[in-house]
Parts: structure tokens; sequence; C-alpha cells
DNA sequence: TCTGCTCTGCTTGTCTGAGGAGTTGTGTTA
DNA sequence: TAACACAACTCCTCAGACAAGCAGAGCAGA
């Protein structure tokens, strides 16, 4: 009726039983019954049934042993960072951001090498040329600074900032839409002095100028 | 031969097919071939391919369309943090945390509450107390700079830590155990101060302190 | 030439029946 | 009481059949 059918019966078996184990009815660690029960009421076929197990094996949910049965190993399906970002409100998230950024750039101008720096001296001349288009100029302007993370040599640090960018590419489009002030040679003379800074291995000063230059985008988006 | 078997088959199927995804044999978006010809290339039956194919689908990796074919979603289970964890070396861990940590500290300065500089207060006094037992003193100290990363008042930042002190807790313990020295009266000054600083409304007297106390942590773990 | 239709082959979706293999609890035996 | 054998239950795997949906080829009409 509503939904023509649209997903496939082994989905909605999964999702019905994700249902059942979120309002409590099996505990943690407790045993499903056998999917020759489970199958007549659900009111699909063994094999569809099993899928459905599998799909939600695959999201940590459920754990099946031979001979045992099937149990339930997490009472929901762990938080996806996607989910935290997404409620988290997006001045959390830049927060976040200006956290593990100014002390990348700090790492970053103690340990970059040679092939860091011209990576992000590429970076920003690329970001120098997108200047007219607001989508492209947002991706440049995070390929930039994800080459300084990069160089802080931190699998930590880079993949934390990975993780927020999908977030705020969004945002950052926005906000550039409506205040329509972007790639201005005062925004491009404060990343040439990060690169530099950088370049030159001065931490602090590194670290200073990212921190700034955040500080600017958090008002911005606030 | 090596695992005995013990695996289902359905399992071994999705970790190989993951593996041949990752090896870039499809790209994203590409189509994989048909259940009907990579059940044979696999060895194993239609089903079992199904349910391999169905248990990749619950971790966002493949996502299949009747009539169409099933299609590559993503590269990679996007990986968990766990294992990113892990693999990164301690230090990279610790990093990280500096980062967040000395960026909450000046953020609680500025927002904490009094029933934060409560909480803060009772976490300190709590981690004077055990002085003795490694374990109980490092839950202790990681209580109360989770304390500080709470008045900060962002979840993203709190949900970081906690992700990172499972990683550090064990690490910490080893130290501990091995140089001995902890508790001692200037440890518990420098908490103290670190305190002070958020009561006063200091951010940076309150992130410096912060970031001087990770700085001697990260060397002892080097 | 372009548009729109139908038809056909291929793909996934679902069900059923049959054995194989492992686990768990019960009952028997020494 | 302890060790063993067994049976009932479970998931695991396969094969075959048919339904449902998709995409491209080919054709007919404008």
């Amino acid at each position: 009726m509503a939904q023509l059918r649209r997903a496939p019966l082994a989905d909605q078996a999964a999702e019905l039983l994700l249902e059942r184990i979120r309002s409590g009815e099996w505990g943690l660690g407790e045993k499903l019954p056998g999917e020759t029960s489970l199958a007549p009421q659900l009111g699909v076929g063994r094999s569809t049934v099993r899928e459905a197990i599998r799909q939600l094996a695959g999201r940590g949910v459920l754990a099946s042993r031979q001979g045992a049965g099937v149990f339930v190993t997490a009472l929901d399906a762990p938080e996806d960072w996607d989910v935290v970002l997404r409620r988290a409100g997006i001045v959390s998230v830049i927060e976040a951001r200006i956290a593990i950024e100014t002390e990348a750039a700090a790492l970053a101008a103690a340990r970059r090498t040679p092939a860091d720096l011209r990576a992000i001296r590429r970076a920003l001349a690329q970001r120098a040329e997108h200047r007219s288009d607001i989508e492209s100029h947002v991706d440049a302007d995070t390929a930039f600074h994800r080459a300084i993370v990069a160089a802080a040599h931190n699998p930590v640090l880079i993949e934390l900032f990975d993780s927020f960018t999908p977030r705020l590419r969004e945002a950052m489009i926005d906000m550039l839409r409506i205040r329509k002030e972007f790639g201005s040679d005062a925004d491009h003379a404060a990343h040439t002095e990060l690169a530099d800074a950088i370049a030159d291995r001065e931490e602090t000063a590194a670290a200073e100028r990212s921190r700034t230059h955040l500080l600017t985008l958090r008002e911005g988006l606030t």
C-alpha cells in the first residue's frame, strides 16, 4: 500500500528483527528462536530469514553459531560516526576540526618532508585557481588543509579529518552561497602564510595561523 | 588447512569478496559478476554467495538491485575505530588525545557550569585517593580528564575522548608498571592547577597546562 | 531521423526439500 | 559418581524451480 513492496523481503525481515531486538524482546547474549520457527513467524521462507540474519550479522548485531543458535551481540547497531556528527550540530564539528587541525599544523611543521611540502604548495596553487565556482573552491580548500594534516604523519588525525569533511562540505557551501565572500586576497594570503610557517618549521606559528583561520570559519557558521 | 574450516563458508566468501574489492578489482559503483557466475568462481553454492553479499550489504559495502545486479557502494568497510586505533601506534593516539583535550580544556574554561566544576573537583579528589593501585589510579585519572572534556559541552569531543580511552588504558597501565612513579605530589599539583585554571575561566592557561601534562605522558610512552 | 513501444535475455528475489555438521542435554553404564 | 553414547536440536550448504524486475536490442510509427 504505502511502499509498493519496494524493499526486498529480506531487508524488511531484518528491519523487523532489529526492531524486536531494540524493544528488548531478546536481551544481550540471548538466543533467538530457530530459523525454522522464525520463518513462519515473519511470514517468509527460511532462506529469507537466513539472509536477514546475515545482514544483521554484518552490522554486528547478531552472531550465529552452528549447532547452537543465533545470539544477540549488540542491542543496537554501533552508532555510526555519521549519525553522531549529523546530530552534533555544525559548531561542535568545527570545534573538533579546530582541535585536530591546529595540532596537526604544529606536527606538520615539525615533521613535513620535502614531498609533503610539494603537495601542500600544489594544493595551495589549486586552491588559488578555483575562486569562481563555490563547490570546487570548497573542495580545493579541503584538499589543501588535508595535505597539511597528512604532513603530520599521524594516521589517527588524518582519519578524523576525513570523517569530518563530508559533514562540513555541505555546511561550508551553504555558508559561502549566502555570504558570497570567498577566494578573497586576504583569505588566500592567510593560507599562504600557513604554508610558509610549515615550510619554515615554525610550529607555534603554524598552529596559531591555523587556529585563527578556523575560528573565523566558526564565526561564519554560527 | 590453516583454519580447519573454522569459519562458515559464507563468512569466508564474504571475506574473499571484500579482499577483491579492496584490491580494486571492481571500482566504486561498478557491478559485480552475477551470483550464478560468482558461485562457481568461489566454489560455493548460490545461496552461500547470496549470504556473503547480504553480509557485506549489512556493512555498507555492497548493494543489490533486483534485475540489475550487485554494486559496490564503498571501497572498504568504514574502518572500525578499534582497528584504526590499534594499528596506529600509541604515540599517534596520544597525539590525537592531546589535540582534542587541549581544545576541550580551553572550551571548558569558557563554558563550564557550576555543576561541571563540582564534577571536576570530585574527580580530582577521587584521583588523589587512588594513589596505590595502578589500575584504579589510571581509571581515576581518566575520569578526571573526562570530566574536563565533558565540561566543554561538545558531543563530538567527548565521543572522541571515549573512543581513545580503552586503547590508552592498557598502554598507561603498562607504562606505570615499569616506571613505578605515579601519584606523585608534583603530578597531583599539576592536575590541581589545571582544574583551577578552568574554574577561573582562564582559557589559554587551561589549554597550556593540559598540553604540558599530556606531552610528558607522551614522552613516557615513547 | 527521432521517438516510443515491445520483446527478450539476464539479474536478483524467494521458496522448498534434502543432507551435512556441530552443539547441548539426557540417559545409560561402569 | 564419572565417563560415555546417543538423540534432538541447531545452523550450514547445496540444488532446483519459479517469480519479479531491469536494461538493451530491435522494430514500428511519426
